[in-house]
DNA sequence: ACGTAATCGAGACGGTACGTCGTGTCTTACA
DNA sequence: TGTAAGACACGACGTACCGTCTCGATTACGT
């Protein structure tokens, strides 16, 4: 019989209050002044909070950026199971839709600026925020190949690109409405660019663009 | 008749010899070091010139390193005339192709990602770099559209959305390959998703992809 | 016959406005905000005039204050002749007290200061300022001397430091009142110890003091 | 029973080591290119100490030299007790006279020079430096006045200004010798001014002068 | 009247030091 | 042992002046 997991090392334990009071500094001051100005000398002395505690659990703030970002939005990550690929795929380029345009938006937005010159802070996001949604369409959309509902000549990761291109494009450079009727002529012109019969593409349902 | 542009104001003329070390030693400190250990110190020092002088002209070390890029890429900024738009589209996908696996491909990150704090930049980088292309292809798209070549349910701009999306997404998330094969099939989806008459679509051009 | 002295070089001659400007702002910003946060760009501003004029024709800007200094209070600076010279020291001592007290007090503290490191500007001030009517001084103290009415063991130099000793350092480092009861008081304290016959003394003149 | 004034502040203690280091590379650096080639940076790196730390714990350079300055005089402060009053000014004279011309001359100089557009720094010097040994001289002084030594229509503060203005005007005016025999001459002359009965003056003892 | 020549304003230039800020490390006392 | 406080060496920041330089414009003089 082991002793159970949290086994109680010497000394005095981790503060987890500290670790909460850090990671809502973190966001606060993120989306107020933006990660450029964001030092973990103010994350610190915002959370109350000596900056040797910081530096202890976390190496960058990057780290602590993802972390507390990702406790934000872990919630929605999933698809449904269930649902017929293209209805999935439409769902799931809607529920991006009401985040990007959420307050989220530009902290994604933020992460992604940052990561640009921070290889490490750009892998951990893309590995826990994206990858994750990523492999289970990957997966619906390799079975709707096999099924032969879509073209064999196209790999899958080419219409995820695509999809989700679209939309990060308008969140960082275009800086555009990302809306329903954008997810959904986007999502109209990849299906019917994908899908074999062609006749099968539900473009029908949405005749008109604002 | 002279052009009456350079009127002269009073002083002593800018150095264009310093404009270029500046410029020049921004793009050689910018690939070996990294926008984030790219500092206005280092650049003034290697290109031998005071620092007061490089805050004269530019606001951010961001501002340099897209002055550097524009100047470096401008020239192969246009659309060649004449081409129907399908062949004009994908040459032009696979002009940018070149261009985002080239050594220049993380220095448009590096801009893109400064612009995300900083929207100036962003603004001017989208205004010189991205729209003049864009206002051409929008152009030839919308001429499409009207001799019902192209779907008139799809406004040019999602398309353009979706195959520079997809590009962006690759060079600034994903990190991935960007070449002939990955355009080529952007393409493909896109043309075949948005053409009237889908037999007019050249897929059948390109029949396999890694 | 010589050609006389302004012999007219070719080329542009010195503007005199410029010269006077220059000087002008430099005595508004000495005494607005001392001689430590006075710099010849801001001298050349304020007068309206490019900083090569400025140095072209003075080396440092101490140079510049000691002209400008001088050229205001030149004109008090003569013993008034035949009178007797005690009275003569007392009159100077009351005259001094005055400068010292007026607006130009801080100003000569402040030349002063700069000139504890700028030994140039300090030997400048001393030889423009002090020496002329500490020569005339001493000459009247030595003739009193030689006539028999001074003490002839103490040097008239080790006099006059001793009267304007007392007043520089009220003026520089005590910073307190320079007024009549002062001056009249060191004023007989020195000659009570100077004069030969102490009953010569003008001191019952002066019987009390505040 | 101990003493509580080192209760021990949270946080790392100031290092000693650091302090006399930068107050030791101060000195040296004045006596080596003057107070106007002084630089913090210089200082700090010679000190093998980062800028911060300097600013951390002084305002100016000249606070600095200043310190270091008491730190190295402070010691022959006080006038030795017993004596009467006119031996203890005498000898107290000769000990200031030491100082002057010692390489301490120069840095009491820069300091008083700065002062005077920084009136904090002045009271400073003023309170540590001067002060202290002229109220043991006033109370001395007053004393002989009650006793009936000395006339009793100069204040005490007159004499004293007439003693050390004499050596000041010396040291930062005429930048003249400052020795054994100035010192007596000034004294005597005071004295002979200020003491009632003429007779009790030490003057005779010092016959001539160069 | 017309070149020659020095001075003028303006202001950019390569530099130096400024005083501030954030980094990541350290040294305390306390919990 | 973990924590807050905070001092430390370091290095870049963006600013202010330094003294020098190049401009076009101005103003005299000697042709």
């Amino acid at each position: 019989m082991p002793t159970c997991k949290p086994i109680q090392r010497p000394g005095r334990p981790r503060s987890n209050q500290s670790r909460e009071a850090i990671l809502n500094s973190a966001l606060e001051l993120l989306d107020q002044e933006g990660f450029a100005a964001l030092s973990i000398e103010a994350i610190a002395a915002r959370a109350g909070v000596g900056k040797a505690t910081v530096y202890r659990w976390w190496k960058h703030k990057a780290e602590i950026v993802m972390e507390a970002f990702l406790a934000k939005v872990q919630p929605e990550l999933d698809f449904p199971p269930g649902e017929p690929f293209e209805d999935a795929l439409r769902n799931q380029l809607l529920r991006v839709t009401r985040i990007f345009s959420s307050k989220m938006g530009p902290v994604i937005g933020t992460v992604i600026g940052a990561g640009q010159s921070e290889p490490e802070l750009l892998r951990d996001f893309y590995k826990n925020w994206i990858e994750p949604r990523r492999a289970q369409a990957r997966k619906m959309l390799q079975e709707a190949v096999d099924r032969g509902e879509l073209r064999d000549d196209i790999p899958p990761d080419i219409i995820l690109d695509l999809l989700y291109g679209a939309m990060y494009f308008r969140l960082l450079i275009r800086k555009d409405r990302i809306d329903r009727a954008f997810a959904e002529a986007v999502a109209n012109v990849v299906m019917d660019g994908s899908i074999r019969n062609q006749k099968a593409s539900k473009r029908s349902k949405v005749p008109s663009l604002a």
